[in-house]
DNA sequence: TATCAATTGTCTCACGTTGTCATAACCATT
DNA sequence: AATGGTTATGACAACGTGAGACAATTGATA
């Protein structure tokens, strides 16, 4: 591999002035600069980043922990919010897939010791409190938390999500909402249904006897909402003009039931959903109305962050919006 | 940080003694060796990669250069099929994404030269040709192919996924297959046509003339298919008894369509697929029989090939299987 | 001519680790 | 006790980069 003295031999030169050019030291005449850096470019020749890692004492990676880069592909926005700045800001990203308090956390967590990792993101694909791993390392919690509170975190606003979710289905005419909600575990669907409730008192409306919650077990299979709810609920005396599902994944099951029942999506019922996940809400039919997860923006924040020279202790909430398709009409006044 | 040299001085002892026990070097009493083991666990020392880099003048990182982490959750497995062999050999990867040609890949390119990477995964989404970047360094081409074919290069078994996808629907009693096939720039729909007519002729049927290719533009919309070949075809003569989409995402659109047109899937005509895209193909009702793209043993091979030593150009095709699932049922004959 | 600034070069050290080589300690055999 | 052999330990250099101290050279200006 070329070095900056083999550079220096070939621009008859001397070492201490190669390193001036590539460190743009400005003492430097510069027909000087531009001799050696042609030869730079001619070689190809790039510094070696142990050498410049152990000489400054510091190593420009951050790492990535994250709980399941495999299984859900929102967390894909995470991953790829946290790498763009990290690359607009000249580090490296190290990724690493993890479970949360196995050996693979540790393992990772040593990797990047051994790096000398200037910090490193802690991320979850649901919303939750999470234990804090033992690490000397600068740390950010990304859609999870710890109960001390004393870590920067970086959270998702599901209260506002929420919130502005009801608000706008209130504001189109829809007056009997059902909130299909996701298990109580997960600290998001606690504050989405403090959001729901909040905007109904706003309009007037309690809503509090309007959400149910999927019994305990894996919430994927959202058998309990498809197979019990669904068919008593929309058979009812007084059906729900509009379904909020807890995640795109849960609409899914739910147009397929609504379409057994006889019933058309955004005819007959109005569905709603969380997440924005790509490209499934747009593949449906009709087109998924969903409040967007903000994951991107929230890979950046964490990254910006983590970057940050000041390691205040900050809970950031980044906020998200609705994303209109076709199964959220205005409501015809009936 | 603790250093070795540190170490050495708490035990009073060298500095090469304490480099001995790290690298478990079995030239050390055993007295010895607990003695300063006991001391490193204390201090919680972790050697330096840095300085191991330069020293050892190569560094234990693969690249791995996806041109969409983002938009296709198919390419998360074969980053973590990657990930997963890297870790267990003891290597580190460093996840870029990138555009193909673009800054974003020379970027990535420069920075792994950096770091003295030893090898560089580049993969698609699409199995498909793609022009090679000029670099020094050991590359594996993931899911795609340059014309010259002296690289390594890991790929599906397009062929094979549409032999046997065709073989075992001909086994379960269809007779009118219709092939809604993925654009023919890409590979792997040329392939899979192969297999598809193939085997259609090991049993005695022709089958050129049931494929249907969706037409130039974004193959992700599927509007060409959906509104155009489906009504048609479904309410035709002689109607397919069972639909081969091109991928599992186009499997969601017709479900959609076929509803509308009143038919019911699995019962009134099967559907299958390519990808077994999670958790689509899974939530999908009735739930998608699909040909498995066999992406997580391809990132596994493919870094395997990257930490090989001998680098003879090979071209490594991976075979999938079928998924069964409800969409594929035994046919009853008529 | 003296003075000054700009430019380039020499020399040295430091970062943390590990390979080479040398030395020291110990044991067994003559 | 002398020899040879093994085992255990230590001294030192080197990897590539960056920085400081300071000298040498050049060209311009007072």
């Amino acid at each position: 591999m070329t070095t900056q003295r083999d550079i220096a031999r070939l621009a008859k030169t001397s070492l201490k002035t190669v390193s001036r050019v590539i460190n743009r030291d400005p003492l430097v005449n510069e027909a000087t600069r531009k001799r050696i850096q042609d030869i730079i470019d001619q070689t190809g020749y790039v510094p070696n980043e142990a050498a410049r890692m152990m000489r400054s004492q510091s190593s420009d990676i951050v790492g990535f922990l994250s709980e399941d880069v495999a299984t859900t592909s929102s967390s894909i926005d995470l991953v790829r919010g946290a790498q763009d700045v990290a690359h607009a800001m000249g580090k490296q990203m190290m990724l690493f897939n993890i479970r949360r308090g196995e050996a693979s956390e540790t393992e990772a967590l040593a990797q990047l010791a051994r790096f000398r990792a200037s910090a490193c993101i802690l991320a979850t694909s649901f919303h939750r409190e999470v234990p804090l791993p033992r690490t000397d390392m600068k740390t950010v919690l990304l859609n999870c938390y710890d109960a001390d509170g004393d870590t920067a975190t970086v959270l998702p606003d599901d209260r506002q999500l929420g919130y502005d979710l009801t608000t706008e289905l209130l504001r189109r005419g829809y007056r009997r909402p059902l909130f299909l909600n996701l298990a109580p575990e997960l600290a998001g669907a606690r504050l989405r249904a403090e959001g729901f409730i909040a905007a109904g008192q706003a309009a007037g409306l309690d809503l509090a006897d309007r959400i149910r919650t999927a019994s305990a077990g894996p919430d994927r299979d959202h058998t309990y909402f498809v197979d019990d709810i669904l068919p008593a609920e929309m058979t009812g005396a007084e059906p729900p003009d509009v379904l909020i599902c807890g995640q795109d994944l849960m609409a899914l099951p739910v147009y397929f039931a609504l379409t057994r029942l006889g019933l058309v999506v955004g005819r007959d019922v109005a569905v709603t959903s969380f997440d924005n996940l790509q490209p499934l809400a747009k593949l449906m039919q009709p087109g998924l109305t969903t409040m967007e997860l903000p994951y991107y923006d929230m890979g950046r924040v964490a990254m910006q962050q983590a970057l940050s020279e000041h390691d205040s202790p900050v809970r950031q909430l980044v906020q998200g919006q609705l994303v209109e398709r076709a199964s959220l009409p205005l409501r015809q006044s009936a």
